[in-house]
DNA sequence: CGGAGCGTTGATAGAAGTCAATTGACGTGG
DNA sequence: CCACGTCAATTGACTTCTATCAACGCTCCG
């Protein structure tokens, strides 16, 4: 069932039957990917785009200094290497933080839509654009705030993109991430990382125990992160 | 003359005469921005995008504790807003670096290109990919790099970048921008940024005087900054 | 039982930020 | 022609943030 991606998508704009239609068939071809695997390696070139139906994914760049860095976190409903339809080879993997159910669709499927569905192919480039707009938020986190208010701004990210998809219970969600995957997301040593997270706790702004994350208050975890949602485009509208 | 916007796509995909033809028409309505002043502004609800013909220019947000952050520099040949055409409302700013010339692009004509135009459409669509990947490389070298080896990653990419529009010179190249600027798009303080411009003058790897940059070995400067151009996918290929 | 992965903490080193001041290039106006 | 203001580049001194190294406890699982 991507019944998640039909959930993004039309939090940006009114999706016809017909598209709806062309959308459930996409969810044909399923692989179940699990923790810690890739679902996309560096270096391939893929014939078909991965849809996530369910589970948290990561881009990922590996340096020759033997670091990593993650440029982003997925989501249910997102197509984790859409660009890989128009892109020469992957650059960087994605790997499945969480286990993963993933649609395999066909390039040649997607460049048909591109001939006949222009409307549905201006929501497919909207999804990379707004992937675009959040590495460049992830950007300017990254260039200029504290640690703290970096990971307070992701996690206001990932609630409103978990709550699209309705993965979010009230203030409460579930965030699979380990530490040390958290720190490559946002470019900061685990030890660091971990007192981040703590310094969150104490502040009463988050509760994290495990995976389960709860927002304690989120005025001020936004105006910690310095956090406006704007660049997430969420809000239907003729696109 | 959008004469770059076609060695832009051109240096991605072969390009069909009608394409050249539509591309010509794109330049029609110009204005001309001097430095410092904004193409865009933040808030703007764009009813045209601009493709620079001549010029630097820069992505920015500005930040509630007063930091400025650039996410994006643009060269000859880019179209630095072609993302507004769907997306909501500019969440950021651009920023003419030196004296800019932009065509202005009705979203009326580029929406009908999508419409009628799929191949066009995609290449339209691969160039703001393309950004992405951009977006993703200055996300790893900003987390994972240091100063100096970001500021070398900065300068392989936009060599090969402006290579493409034929604004290079042998191995030197016009770079129109402050350090105030650099260390925005860095992410770092000005006075670090001097310091990082010293060292790469120090152990010789580039010559840089007023806005001319000079790569002096382009072997240890990639290695420096731990650059593949792959990103950027240059090379034509049907896409 | 023992290792592996993850979270946690302490101590220390190093990278980058901040504050402050100087220099040089340039343009303007008296 | 020179005083003056402005802006960019530069340097020094000091502070703060983050990385690194090392160690320990916990849980899960072979």
């Amino acid at each position: 069932m991507p019944h998640c991606l039909k959930l993004n998508l039309s939090a940006r704009d009114r999706l016809t039957d017909a598209e709806c239609a062309i959308i459930d068939q996409m969810g044909a071809r399923q692989k179940l990917v699990p923790a810690k695997h890739d679902i996309v390696r560096e270096g391939d070139i893929p014939t078909e785009s991965c849809l996530v139906l369910s589970g948290f994914s990561a881009r990922y760049h590996l340096l020759a200094n033997g670091k990593r860095q993650i440029s982003a976190i997925h989501v249910s409903g997102d197509f984790v290497d859409l660009h890989s339809l128009l892109l020469n080879e992957m650059d960087h993997g994605v790997v499945a933080l969480s286990d993963c159910q993933v649609a395999l669709v066909p390039h040649r499927m997607l460049r048909e839509l591109t001939e006949t569905e222009p409307h549905l192919s201006r929501l497919l480039w909207l999804s990379t654009l707004i992937d675009a707009a959040v590495h460049r938020r992830w950007l300017v986190t990254s260039g200029r705030l504290s640690a703290s208010a970096q990971l307070a701004h992701l996690l206001c990210e990932i609630f409103l993109r978990l709550q699209v998809v309705e993965l979010v219970d009230g203030n409460r969600f579930s965030f699979p991430i380990s530490q040390v995957e958290l720190s490559d997301a946002l470019g900061l040593s685990t030890v660091h990382m971990n007192r981040t997270i703590r310094d969150l706790r104490e502040h009463e702004l988050v509760s994290w125990k495990g995976s389960e994350v709860t927002i304690l208050n989120w005025d001020r975890l936004a105006e910690h992160g310095d956090f406006d949602a704007a660049y997430l485009n969420i809000g239907q509208q003729a696109r």
